[in-house]
DNA sequence: TTCCCGTGGC
DNA sequence: GCCACAGGAA
């Protein structure tokens, strides 16, 4: 395997954070003041579900469980009829049924390593880096479908077909947020994922890395 | 590997 | 109508 030399990932740090400045989304979650339990439990609700799709339901979601305690006493069944508009509902009200019954045997609080964090019933290794990277606020990548496929565009595809096992990605991803501004750089990505990089029709003409990115500049020789 | 699933962009 | 979406368990 390729190495991809340090000075190719400073450059992509630089230019997508100065991107991020003009153009990155504004999310509740991501606000400074919001609470551990928010940026954990909106974790969830965006799995395999769009930001905005979150972004117009976790107010609701909110009022009516804004804490650990006040999750832990509703049933699954409200959870998930509550969860019905955004998709997955089952799942994703088990999930947080689960994780809220956890929580409740340690009084609301997390345990301190990632490696207890992910023994948590529901906290796979996504959740376990979103963790890493909000609440003790170290390096760790968001490493979704979103950041997968930028990452993959710019620097070169993976070997594996699932994401989250595949030894390159999980490198590179964490090189690449590997930096003084981790949040940010992860943002970053993901939001140009969603608004610039897209898997169908991607913008690359307006994409600020398409100087150095191969998908860009493989498809332009054709 | 497959399933979960309603919503929104196209 | 179709497809993609801040994953994780079985």
């Amino acid at each position: 395997m390729k190495e991809i030399p340090d000075t190719k990932i400073f450059k992509f740090q630089r230019v997508i954070l100065n991107w991020y400045k003009e153009n990155g989304r504004h999310f509740k979650w991501r606000n400074p003041s919001a609470s551990n339990y928010q940026k954990i439990i909106v974790e969830v609700l965006l799995q395999r579900t769009k930001a905005e799709t979150i972004a117009n339901f976790f107010s609701d979601f909110l009022k009516l469980y804004p804490s650990w305690k006040k999750l832990s006493t509703a049933s699954e069944k409200d959870i998930q009829s509550v969860l019905r508009p955004i998709g997955l509902y089952n799942q994703k009200g088990s999930r947080l049924y689960k994780m809220a019954q956890e929580m409740r045997c340690k009084n609301g609080r997390f345990p301190k390593s990632r490696e207890e964090v992910e023994k948590i019933p529901m906290m796979g290794q996504y959740i376990a880096n979103a963790y890493e990277l909000f609440i003790l606020n170290k390096p760790a990548p968001l490493l979704d479908v979103n950041m997968a496929r930028v990452l993959e565009r710019y620097f070169g595809p993976r070997k594996l077909v699932d994401i989250r096992y595949d030894p390159y990605l999980k490198k590179l991803s964490m090189d690449v947020v590997n930096h003084k501004f981790p949040k940010k750089i992860n943002w970053a990505i993901l939001d140009l994922g969603a608004m610039v990089c897209k898997k169908k029709n991607p913008n690359c003409q307006i994409c600020p890395l398409k100087e150095n990115c191969l998908y860009f500049n493989d498809n332009i020789l054709e």
